[in-house]
DNA sequence: AGCCTTCGTCGAAGCGCTTCGACTATACGC
DNA sequence: GCGTATAGTCGAAGCGCTTCGACGAAGGCT
């Protein structure tokens, strides 16, 4: 009934304990007939070793945690798949992911969930430029790999989206269809202040690129609500009547925008074109029309970020694993060529469906 | 450096190992004097019980599985905030939660998870009416609980949305706006045939209540693509011209009814009303307007399922606990009150703007 | 031939905890 | 008063595994 033991196993296949150890985990040499035989007991008795005495003996659990911010801003379908991402990538490497789902503020919760000795590494999402946890877990001695990165991320393992890189490219993308007065809608002037690193590196990413093509940058703090996205988009509008694109880098926001663009009869894309910089496909598609969305990489930022992790835990002198993964741009119906900005003001067609909500 | 061990707590409290072991965990009673001492070492030497060792010792690990089906469909913040919650209420009460995303098709792969005897439970995640899964984890002996519940719930734990009730409160309010044509738009036939609880049940419900006041129960099913949404929406609206309200399963769907409508020139929710009967608030403010829904419970339904199953470890005779949680109105945009049919085939305004996508 | 490695195996000592049986001292019943 | 609980503590035996040291046998070197 109760599972088997490695003990029967050795009895079965007439050889000491230690051997079938050796022979699972390679850490000796066995003679090829000897592990037939310690193979053949496995699984006639469907062996499977047993974890905690694995663990507690080995000194290492092969569990990681995955420590992710409870209830935060932002938090949706992308980062689910993020996750589910990791557990399997774990599972793959016969590790075990655990959720530590928490807000840092002190050493002290999360020093005491290190100290059980549960897990041999920790994995941080939404990690902010100069994060406290950094250096928290750095003091606290165990071993971790990031998502996002922070401003001099020297010597620790991560993977992140490459943010100046995508800006870049959604940017790229509207310059080719004729746009030339492009705003960027960036996250709310606290986040990028306190350092949020997609706030910080996108907005670098704009500059360079908006400058790099000639073009005058032009970009907005915003927070992440609907009702901000249409302040700032009027007041932006009334500020610079030309802008025909917008990439934006959050969704709420974005729905803002376009409330607000159909209230005053513009049409989208003919009359502005919208590029969202970081959307999953399932949000993407739920606006009128779909957004067209440079789409985060999560499933490999998922999966690097674990294997990031374990390489680092497995391999004596590991080498750090830092690495850089762009959005991909995914064209849907809210963006198209540029219209000329002084034929816009007064639609073509008829006031639009009026705000609702 | 390395973490404090019982033995080193017991050496400063001048007591025997097992003495502090009965004061940690209440086995057995100790003098308050010496108890006292107890915590007192133990906070002195920042002291956490060795969790692999306490769990190898005890033959109870405090670490639950929460199985859920990767990549699967229909998968984004709603599920998140459910796991995140379970992940909560799992820490809440010392346990740890791991993440096994996987689709079971056999007894294999889940057998071989259990018998490692890392985790002492199951949570299972989207039952279906009729799943293989809960006769798999019955005969693999493993104590579960699950989100969702089957056919016949008889004699396993269990949390799920009432569906049945969600839908009969989301046409009451449609009823109370005057609405008397209401459609619903159910998943995909093959859910529905496959016994996909929240399919067959909340179709049940709408039977119900259309029937008790009286209206004409009209019904749909639907793919789970805005594509689907719009030729079934348009079919529809060909067979029940007079239709002025529909209750929706499925988002994507709805997004596509949305474009249907708005291509007839119909408005929402002047022409039509739409309630969505099971959407989290991040997703039903993605459209516009902004859908009025039936909020999932999520967080609720994570922390009871995660109790259930706790309660059923702990304690000897586990009272069963099987709960359903209906999901709460919140109006947005997209109901208001019934317009007259006739006056709306041809729309006060103008036809909208077209496809795009 | 003699010596040193390497291979293949065994037995035993833990890893840090829980739990069982045993023991002492005190309280209780009648 | 004596048996009998009960509170309070201790020591030791595991839980199922990894890992260390040891040892014989086989092979390589000079």
């Amino acid at each position: 009934m109760s599972a088997p033991t490695m003990e029967e196993v050795a009895r079965r296949a007439n050889v000491a304990l230690s051997t079938v150890s050796y022979a699972l985990n390679g850490t000796r040499p066995v003679s090829e007939e000897t592990r037939m035989r310690i193979w053949a007991a496995m699984d006639e008795l469907g062996y499977q070793p047993h974890a905690l005495a694995r663990g507690l003996a080995s000194k290492r659990s092969r569990i990681i945690a995955l420590l992710f911010p409870a209830l935060s801003r932002g938090f949706g379908a992308t980062e689910l798949e993020f996750v589910t991402a990791a557990a399997e990538a774990a599972q793959s490497r016969g590790y075990h992911l655990v959720l530590w789902p928490m807000e840092i503020h002190g050493v002290g919760d999360l020093q005491q969930l290190i100290r059980q000795s549960l897990v041999d590494g920790v994995l941080v999402m939404e990690v902010r430029l100069n994060d406290e946890r950094i250096e928290l877990l750095r003091r606290i001695g165990v071993p971790f790999s990031i998502i996002g990165r922070p401003a001099a991320p020297s010597d620790i393992g991560f993977a992140d989206i490459d943010f100046e890189q995508t800006t870049r490219d959604a940017v790229t993308y509207l310059v080719g269809l004729g746009h030339r007065q492009i705003a960027f809608l960036n996250h709310a002037e606290e986040s990028f202040n306190a350092g949020y690193g997609p706030s910080v590196r996108a907005a670098a990413g704009f500059e360079q690129v908006t400058r790099a093509a000639g073009l005058t940058p032009i970009s907005r703090f915003c927070g992440d609500t609907a009702l901000a996205g249409r302040e700032v988009f009027e007041e932006l509008i009334r500020a610079h009547p030309k802008v025909t694109a917008l990439a934006t880098m959050n969704e709420r926001a974005t729905v803002g925008v376009m409330q607000a663009a159909a209230e005053r009869g513009w049409r989208i894309p003919d009359d502005l074109s919208i590029v969202s910089l970081v959307s999953s496909a399932r949000v993407a598609e739920m606006t009128l029309p779909p957004l067209t969305a440079m789409t985060p990489p999560s499933a490999e930022l998922g999966q690097l970020g674990v294997e990031t992790l374990i390489d680092q835990l497995e391999e004596d002198n590991h080498e750090l694993v830092q690495r850089l993964l762009p959005c991909r741009l995914v064209v849907r119906g809210s963006t198209g060529p540029s219209p000329d900005p002084a034929l816009r003001s007064h639609p073509k067609s008829v006031p639009p469906q009026g705000p609702t909500g």
